[in-house]
DNA sequence: GCCGTTTTCGGCCCGACTGTTTTCAGTCG
């Protein structure tokens, strides 16, 4: 939690530790008083940073100064920052504010309900530091001694440090998705409603999501709202009013909804298109696109885009140009329908104005399925069952790929049990040729990359293959450097067709492992070796921004689900949704191509 | 502190809900 230092991250200056300081200064300001652009602007910067593919030492060592200026949302004074950053370590500017500011400050600005006013208010009146202070401080009746701070205000203090206390981190997009999902189907029955939809970052399919925004469609808003905070599994309402209202849930069975906070908003039929861009987000694509609204004498809202006068006022009744749908409120704007999954304002709108949006891949474009497991290492199912799961997708092919010896726990294959599995896989496809089936079985391995960067089975058998799948299992604690060097040198092997999970994360449970993703994904391009998409909702690694990043160096990419049984194939849509964040198009994707032309990409053509 | 198909200075999105207020500030998304 505490990110006061850089120094805890290690000698390397990497841009998650700049982004995160730049968030903190922005914080320490916000309590301060400092004027909220300056504030602002800070903030837009540590996520433009958190949001680059490229790490700013490589960007700063090759450009200098000047080439960090021409990063969007960074100006001279961050960049100098930046600069001081990497070559000394350290900010003299962020040592003083961190100096200045109990750490604890932060936190409570962090409560649901507390923002930098208050907070700054409780330090500097009551001298209140932590949260611990501050909940003997509400338990005592003390704060209803500050202007501004009632009864009401007090409990809700009390209550946001219990959950506060209890917080165990954002849920994942599967367990919000699988809540999400239920929370629609009982609202579409209240009375009046037409449609109710997941918006949101949801609907963006970020890996991780704070809250579940839903948006219903409806004549009789207020009997939305009775059912929705009337909903059995609600443990608090946070708000309620006519058009907004937001919930807590209960901690489910086996945590499956764990505290999730809901948001429900309720709005007519003929403010459906400027409502769902409103509630999709994300926050900084929408002020993106009002500002540009308002630089063509526009104004956009929830209710729809209108003409305003130079007063700024709305012109007149009737001067409401769009809002019945998303693409209507794109039109007013002079814009192209952007897809969900890319409004995060990195670039959507310049690539929306300039033609140049890229067309996202669909699932309805996959060919295969690239990476899955069977009962011959530590999968649930036999070869046939996963064959005709996938044959039932539709695919045309599916590569069969277990373990290697090394991974014990898995129970890897070695030499000699993978040559049998060859051979048995010849044998199976031999007879779907017979019964007149196109689909084809391919012959693989998800074989370790080893310490020293060799492989995890003999070349002769490698060469086998129709394809091998690479991927490091050990070790995740090496640094930087020889973890970096590692993965390269299975890409330089020649053996190796995909590395699969290159990072190695588990969202939420294991960090990624430190690794200069630009140098391998440089390296791949070269050796025409694909990144994998691994669809697993806790790895979906590579994730968005380093998927961008292979994009704009012209890496293939192969979107996978690593499936250890067959009704996990239907995991593939957050690798897809994954990918579609990252800027990937169809033709990006190898198991987007036909049969004879992957094998020619496998080298097996 | 950032930024420029009105600007290198003077702007910097829009609205709902709550609580403590006699008309609005603070917070949130």
């Amino acid at each position: 939690m505490d990110n006061r230092t850089l120094t805890e991250s290690g000698p390397q200056v990497n841009n998650r530790a700049i982004a995160r300081l730049f968030a903190t200064v922005a914080d320490i300001l916000e309590v301060k008083g400092e004027n909220r652009f300056r504030v602002l602007s800070y903030r837009n910067g540590a996520e433009a940073i958190d949001s680059m593919g490229s790490e700013l030492t490589g960007i700063y060592h090759d450009g200098g100064v000047p080439a960090l200026i021409e990063l969007p949302g960074i100006g001279k004074g961050i960049a100098a920052k930046i600069e001081e950053l990497i070559t000394t370590g350290r900010s003299l500017f962020v040592e003083e504010l961190l100096e200045s500011t109990p750490p604890g400050i932060l936190d409570i600005l962090h409560l649901a309900g507390m923002g930098p006013k208050k907070t700054g208010s409780l330090y500097r009146e009551l001298g209140i530091d932590s949260i611990e202070a501050l909940e003997a401080a509400a338990a005592t009746g003390k704060l209803q001694t500050l202007p501004g701070f009632g009864e009401k205000t007090e409990q809700k203090i009390l209550k946001a440090i219990e959950s506060f206390k209890s917080f165990s981190g954002r849920n994942r997009i599967s367990i919000a998705r699988a809540v999400a999902a239920g929370l629609i189907e009982y609202l579409k029955e209240v009375s009046g409603v037409t449609s109710v939809e997941a918006a949101g970052s949801l609907r963006r399919w970020r890996e991780n999501i704070g809250d579940v925004d839903l948006l219903a469609i409806s004549t009789e808003p207020l009997a939305v709202m009775e059912a929705f905070t009337g909903h059995p599994s609600v443990a608090t309402v946070v708000m309620k009013g006519s058009t907004r209202s937001t919930v807590v849930l209960e901690s489910g069975g086996g945590g499956r909804s764990s505290g999730l906070q809901v948001d429900l908003r309720v709005l007519s039929p003929d403010d459906y298109g400027s409502a769902l861009v409103h509630f999709t987000g994300s926050k900084a694509h929408n002020v993106a696109l009002r500002e540009r609204a308002k630089a063509k004498g526009l104004k956009v809202s929830e209710y729809g885009v209108f003409r305003v006068t130079a007063a700024g006022e709305v012109a007149a009744e009737g001067e409401r140009i769009a809002g019945a749908t998303e693409e209507s409120v794109y039109s007013a704007l002079g814009l192209p329908f952007i897809a969900p999954e890319l409004r995060e304002d990195r670039g959507e709108i310049e690539a929306a104005l300039e033609g140049t949006l890229p067309t996202l891949v669909e699932q309805s474009d996959l060919r295969g399925d690239l990476h899955c497991h069977t009962v011959w290492s530590d999968g649930a199912c036999p070869i046939e069952e996963m064959a005709e799961a996938a044959m039932a997708l539709g695919y045309d092919y599916l590569a069969v790929t277990d373990h290697s010896r090394s991974l014990t726990v898995a129970h890897g294959l070695d030499s000699a049990r993978l040559a049998e599995q060859i051979d048995k896989i010849d044998v199976y496809n031999e007879k779907l040729r017979e019964s007149g089936k196109s689909f084809r079985l391919l012959k693989g391995s998800e074989v370790d990359i080893l310490s020293d960067g060799t492989l995890d089975h003999p070349d002769v058998l490698l060469a086998r293959l129709d394809i091998v799948v690479a991927a490091v299992h050990s070790g995740f604690g090496m640094e930087r450097a020889k973890m970096t060097a590692r993965v390269i040198a299975a890409i330089e092997s020649g053996r190796v067709n995909i590395i699969a999970h290159p990072t190695g994360r588990l969202i939420g449970m294991r960090e990624p492992f430190e690794i200069d993703m630009e140098a391998v994904l440089r390296a791949a391009k070269e050796h025409h070796v694909a990144m994998e998409v691994n669809s697993y909702p806790e790895r979906l690694d590579l994730n968005d921004v380093h998927l961008r990043l292979a994009k704009e160096l012209g890496v293939k990419v192969a979107i996978s689900t690593d499936a250890h049984a067959a009704d996990q194939f239907v995991n593939m849509e957050y690798g897809v949704h994954t990918a579609r964040r990252g800027w990937i198009e169809p033709e990006d994707v190898i198991n987007c191509l036909p049969l004879e032309e992957l094998l020619r990409f496998l080298g097996k053509g």
